[in-house]
DNA sequence: CGGATCGTTGATCAACTTCAACGGTCGTGG
DNA sequence: CCACGACCGTTGAAGTTGATCAACGATCCG
């Protein structure tokens, strides 16, 4: 299972032998069964996790109870609450898995120690967030300019694989959107 | 204005002197008028540009010719196409100035080069990421679960500057509202 | 088998948008 | 230096999108 985040640090940037021998040392390994929680709201987010098998879901809960998902984890990417994690605040998103999943964890102290101990990981890091923020701005634009429809065709065109492994109540969630919409949207779209 | 910059800096990473030096010659000086175009949809970003003083918006227009105001930017922040510049693609955006703006621009070409000549600024991008990550995170929070008054009367809250030194309709546009909405909510909060 | 989960459909409802009109202020060019 | 136009904020009335509420069938899993 380390050997998919070593790839994966290895498509960004090139590591010595010294390097990835170091770099296992500062991750610890942990699993989680369907359904359990690897944050609850109001514990301060003590790790990022990077997903090398599995898939997870963030989320926050509105006052009625309902979900509100933030993002989904797939093998490869990293999930926190990331301002939990970066300020030791409390959590306001709760993070679980959809399917069984494994994880390699790094805490908030050795996150930084890592830096300073392989400096080549701040590029690894800046390369990441750089990327993920073309994301994040992306969806933003989607948030603040798309009608519901445009929302699920163009999620559904830019991730096909999602569609399929995702239950389409969740991804009404990531959306912001309901079930019933993004089925009666299902519906009209399929008359094409 | 290349102080403004490199302070801006400073409170992130150490830098030595020939850091300083040398960073200078990476950037390339640009003012701006009221209401000019840092970049217009279509066009290739070339650039990321640091404000040393001043004020722009960031948009896209829709079919119907209005605007959505993705980000603004003020003395000491960054602002782009990001995925434009990052991938070299055209870009979906529209930067002007909203006031009049000094800028320090880098090419995608020198901002590769930056890092390898001075990689202790990896490590200034990787932070600046990462808290920027945090920020886009939570307006995609708001985006995502709250109502057209929960968006207004947190972002009164967390920015009085913005309410005081931008019109209101564009703060209407950033929070994905109508100009018509932010001012019956503004009405009625007032009554409290 | 029985309960939980998921997707679907219909009817109603609420939030926010759209459209239209108006008054105030600012700044710019004649 | 004044007048005019552009821009901004406000208000009202009507319209629309998507949410809510409720019910039902299918599937999956223990």
């Amino acid at each position: 299972m380390f050997d998919v985040l070593l790839s994966h640090i290895e498509d960004k940037v090139d590591l010595t032998e010294k390097d990835k021998s170091e770099l296992q040392q500062f991750f610890t390994c942990k699993k989680l069964r369907k359904k359990q929680y690897l944050l609850q709201e109001g514990d301060v987010c003590k790790n990022l996790s990077f997903v090398s098998k599995g898939l997870l879901k963030s989320y926050m809960l509105d006052e009625k109870g309902s979900e509100h998902i933030s993002m989904f984890a797939f093998e490869g990417w990293w999930i926190s609450d990331f301002n939990s994690f970066i300020n030791q605040e409390k959590a306001v998103l709760n993070i679980d898995a959809i399917e069984e999943t494994e994880l390699l964890t790094i805490t908030r102290e050795e996150y930084e120690n890592l830096m300073v101990k392989i400096p080549i990981m701040d590029r690894y890091f800046r390369i990441l967030y750089q990327n993920s923020l073309v994301t994040k701005d992306y969806r933003l634009m989607v948030f603040n300019s798309f009608t519901a429809e445009e929302k699920y065709t163009q999620f559904a065109e830019k991730n096909p694989d999602i569609i399929q492994r995702v239950p389409h109540n969740l991804i009404a969630s990531y959306l912001g959107l309901t079930p019933e919409t993004v089925s009666r949207i299902r519906k009209k779209i399929s008359f094409k």
